[in-house]
RNA sequence: GUCGCAAUAGCUCAGCUGGAUAGAGCAACGGUCUUCUAAACCGUAGGUCGAGAGUUCGAAUCUCUCUUGCGACACCA
């Protein structure tokens, strides 16, 4: 879409500059492509530029150097051992733009000019602010990201945090990669269960209480209906009649249905809140309940549509997957079929780059069904439909479950982190000012950082006392390393990193540097895999290096090298803010 | 039963497209606050990378078999 105004001329000329310029810094940060070249002049077309940027690896630790260049591959070529081999390439190398470039074993390790690097990283850090990283990779595409999908009149747990928080981090790193996302909260608002809610309401249920707290209210309703119905059966059927009612528009049911719907989103609402989540649409099953005509007609009128054991399903042998039951053998719908709505509605109203689905590793089989079905009508966007699954919480090797009372919910686990975080700075800091909100942060970005440290996929045994944890990998080790470096500043006073020098060659600064570095790549990364932690471990790989540094080297020494270490302070904390940002946690200046 | 995912230090996990002596954090033990906030830093100890075979100059990483655990297997969502 092209907006009022610009010429396509005038788009085609800020496409091209952005181009230029991603270009112009990768030439600038790529140190990769710079030793990629310093192999290839000494070689004699035995490998490919491609060949060695591909083989080119970073080294375990600093001391063998910032990049190596393995040279068993050559050894076939030159019929000589790999280690003489390396000794030979590194005689040859024009050494005059590396700090040193030595042959170690069978590898060539290079060591990169300490000052330039610095100079390069901090000016470009400090001059993009929290933009450094940003990318346009995107290309402005709209993404439609399903997340949290908390059902309606049922407390939010433990699980939905997983798919709120991966959701949206996702959505912060793909805004970071130049896209559009557009999160959207697939309420579970429709279904029998609302009429089973709206009658037990009815009996056991009042006005106040429900006003009073309305999430717990409802479940017990809820709940004692399940534990009746067991003795009358007629409750059953007086549930599914309420229902159809709801269907037909009957206006009480409307009502009520209404009201439960909204006094669980504002309860809901709370929390997300609290974890500093917003959303775009809150288009849930009840939104797409009439809209499930096409997407059936569309199925219908390709044929795909066939009848088994009075069900109507799609045949997806061609996808290696069972059969998927589109309509039930008494015509009512399911799961998939409003899904298949949904996905139409994207398609049409956002035409999306991709289109994203946080939602548990239990409905991997689901998704690719409902991917090969989207596939089969030929909808745009179905291709590039992506499940983005996360592993299983549980209580004790076992599942979550409402009715065996193994539920934990998930304001109970942050207002205990937050009262955490109270005490903490109760004892650490009681100067410190805005103690309220500080805590809030910390205790909520431990939350949301322990979730998000480690792969999806990794399913998680609950210990409360496990997600409590300040010290360490965490996301208040991350905050605290942010704020000492804003405390730095702080005291640094009038003192410019601006106008600095940034050329540090310290070598103790120089884990610091080469993480900094980093940042853009792993952005780039992160959105490639659709993979949060991969930030959350870079963050913690930064804040070690920093603590490891100002643990060593004091900055605030007048010297002339002091705007330069200003200049790195200065770099961490906008890279550190960043990277916590993108987790969707708080990098508090003080805690 | 079929398919998928996992198995690395006492615990929780990293380990990128195969590469140099397998790394962190907790917990344990020991050190560092009159010097930019000790939510930190430094050190010690801790491992047949589930088992076996194969591919390779080289395997925690790739292939196969097996074991164990978790999940999914149409009229729930």
């Amino acid at each position: 879409m092209v907006p009022r105004g610009y010429s396509s001329l005038t788009i085609f000329y800020c496409k091209s500059f952005f181009v230029d310029l991603i270009i112009w810094r990768k030439m600038r940060m790529d140190y990769k492509a710079q030793v990629t070249n310093s192999i290839l002049s000494v070689l004699n077309g035995e490998l490919t530029s491609a060949d060695i940027y591909e083989k080119l690896e970073q080294p375990k630790t600093l001391a063998m150097g910032d990049l190596a260049f393995p040279a068993f591959v050559l050894a076939k070529v030159f019929h000589k051992a790999p280690n003489q081999i390396a000794a030979d390439l590194v005689e040859k190398i024009d050494q005059a733009s590396y700090e040193k470039v030595e042959a170690k074993g069978a590898y060539i390790n290079f060591f990169l000019d300490k000052g330039k690097v610095a100079s390069n990283v901090l000016t470009t850090i400090i001059e993009e602010g929290s933009t450094y990283g940003q990318n346009e990779n995107g290309k402005g595409g709209n993404v439609p990201i399903d997340m949290s999908s908390p059902n309606i009149a049922k407390p939010i747990s433990m699980g939905h945090l997983r798919s709120t928080v991966i959701g949206n981090s996702i959505a912060n790193i793909l805004r970071k990669n130049g896209y559009h996302p557009i999160k959207d909260n697939h309420l579970g608002d429709w279904g029998t269960q609302f009429g089973k809610l709206i009658v037990a309401y009815r009996k056991w249920g009042n006005e106040d209480d429900v006003k009073k707290d309305p999430i717990n209210n409802l479940v017990k309703y809820y709940v004692k209906f399940h534990q009746e119905d067991k003795a009358h059966p007629e409750l059953d059927d007086e549930a599914r009649e309420t229902f159809k009612k709801l269907e037909d528009g009957d206006k009480e049911e409307v009502e009520l249905w209404k009201w439960f719907r909204r006094v669980s989103l504002e309860s809901f609402n709370k929390i997300y809140d609290k974890l500093g989540v917003k959303f775009d649409t809150y288009n849930g099953e009840a939104f797409y309940n009439d809209k499930m005509d096409e997407g059936i007609n569309i199925l219908k009128d390709k044929g795909l549509l066939v009848e088994s054991q009075g069900a109507q399903v799609v045949n997806l042998d061609k996808y290696d997957l069972n059969p998927a039951l589109i309509l039930k053998s008494d015509g009512a719908t399911l799961y998939i079929t409003r899904d298949i709505a949904t996905a139409i509605y994207r398609d049409r109203t956002y035409q999306p780059a991709m289109n994203l689905y946080v939602v548990g590793s239990e409905q991997t089989y689901y998704f690719k069904q409902l991917k090969a079905v989207l596939l089969e009508m030929g909808l745009h966007s179905a291709a590039n439909l992506h499940h983005i699954p996360f592993g299983l919480i549980t209580v004790n090797g076992k599942k979550l479950s409402t009715r065996s009372g193994r539920i934990i919910l998930l304001d109970e686990v942050l207002n205990d982190a937050i009262e955490l975080a109270e005490q903490q700075i109760a004892e650490k800091n009681p100067d410190l000012e805005n103690k309220e909100e500080v805590a809030k942060q910390v205790g909520v970005g431990a939350i949301i950082f322990g979730d998000l440290k480690n792969e999806r996929t990794n399913n998680i045994d609950f210990v409360l006392e496990d997600q409590l944890k300040f010290e360490g990998e965490t996301g208040p080790y991350v905050q605290y390393s942010h704020a000492r470096a804003e405390s730095i500043l702080r005291k640094a006073g009038s003192l410019n990193f601006h106008t600095a020098d940034k050329a540090l060659d310290d070598p103790s600064a120089w884990e610091t540097i080469t993480a900094l570095n980093e940042f853009p790549g792993i952005v780039e990364s992160a959105c490639k895999d659709f993979e949060p932690s991969e930030i959350a471990k870079y963050s913690l790989r930064l804040a070690k290096a920093f603590n490891k540094y100002y643990a060593h080297s004091k900055v605030l020494v007048k010297d002339d090298k002091l705007g330069a270490r200003l200049g790195l302070v200065k770099a961490v904390s906008i890279v550190l803010k960043e990277a916590l940002n993108l987790l969707g946690v708080q990098a508090p200046d003080a805690m």
